[in-house]
DNA sequence: CAGGCTTCGTTCAGAATTCAACTTCTTAGG
DNA sequence: CCTAAGAAGTTGAATTCTGAACGAAGCCTG
């Protein structure tokens, strides 16, 4: 009698999807960081950027943002010292919660955006969005959404 | 007369599209990453294992490898480095080539690939593959694939 | 076979990331 | 009001990653 559980092999469509998938995720990632590497910005600076700029009053807590952009305390911390020195955001306190801080869009940081974003869209455009049909990006949306929500669900401390 | 070219920004509908991916990816890397740690390893050294494991001989060419999984030179030196001293791995030197060197899997490493490889895959079904649809699937890696191509060619030194 | 390119892989220094304290403040219970 | 538990952020040390520089070996081309 078997005892053993066999495992869920993936079959070769699925292999190929996810290992597509994998790559596609990497080497896309890497042209970003690329294309906005002559504006001296990472990826990370250029999330930060844009979620701070879309908030009210162009400011977040810091834990909003560090849950916004899926990464931990501790590394928000140091990165938002570092875009401190650049000069592209300042920590406010926060007066409702003498804990609280607030990341702030500078000045600089306003216009950083702005200049960068068009690139930034372009690059966007250029090695993602304008290679699929508007099919099959709404169908991507539509695949991709209950997973995203999946991992929601599942997410930890970062 | 208008000299400035306007930016193309994105719709809603690509801007959605293009948010949910980016969230997918990294909550997805971090699952994985999380669901490694209790065997200790680290979703790099699961694709150098998977690498190695399906090459002739469980082997590669250590720049071979390092276009496999998309990495530096560096990195992936430091990175053999690491599992050479957690013993999945060894170097070995290329005949054909004296400058060349082989990473080859040790018995511990396929040991542990054969170990981790049905967790693996149960994770990846969990919070990926059986999320989609088989046409789902196929969508997406139709999709995918010319993405793929496209950045393959653009990609340049890692 | 000499000269200069290119490739292979490592190394080093500097930057970024992680992980585990730790401080300060808030909040809920008794 | 006091206290214990938890939340907000920071810090510092250890780890990992990046990018440039390097030595050694192969490959042309004349």
């Amino acid at each position: 009698m078997e005892t053993e559980t066999a495992t869920n092999w993936l079959t070769d469509s699925e292999q190929c999807a996810w290992r597509t998938y994998l790559d596609v995720n990497r080497m896309l990632t890497h042209q970003m960081e690329k294309d906005l590497q002559p504006f001296g910005l990472t990826n990370n600076d250029y999330e930060i950027l844009v979620n701070l700029s879309e908030a009210e009053g162009q400011r977040l807590r810091m834990s909003d943002l560090a849950a916004a952009t899926l990464q931990s305390k501790s590394r928000l911390s140091h990165q938002i010292t570092r875009m401190e020195n650049a000069g592209l955001v300042r920590r406010e306190n926060c007066e409702s919660d003498r804990r609280g801080l607030y990341a702030v869009l500078t000045d600089a940081g306003v216009e950083t955006m702005e200049k960068v974003a068009p690139h930034h869209v372009a690059s966007v455009r250029k090695h993602f969005i304008d290679l699929l049909s508007g099919e099959a990006l709404s169908d991507l949306r539509a695949s991709l959404t209950p997973v995203a929500e999946h991992l929601r669900g599942h997410r930890g401390k970062l």
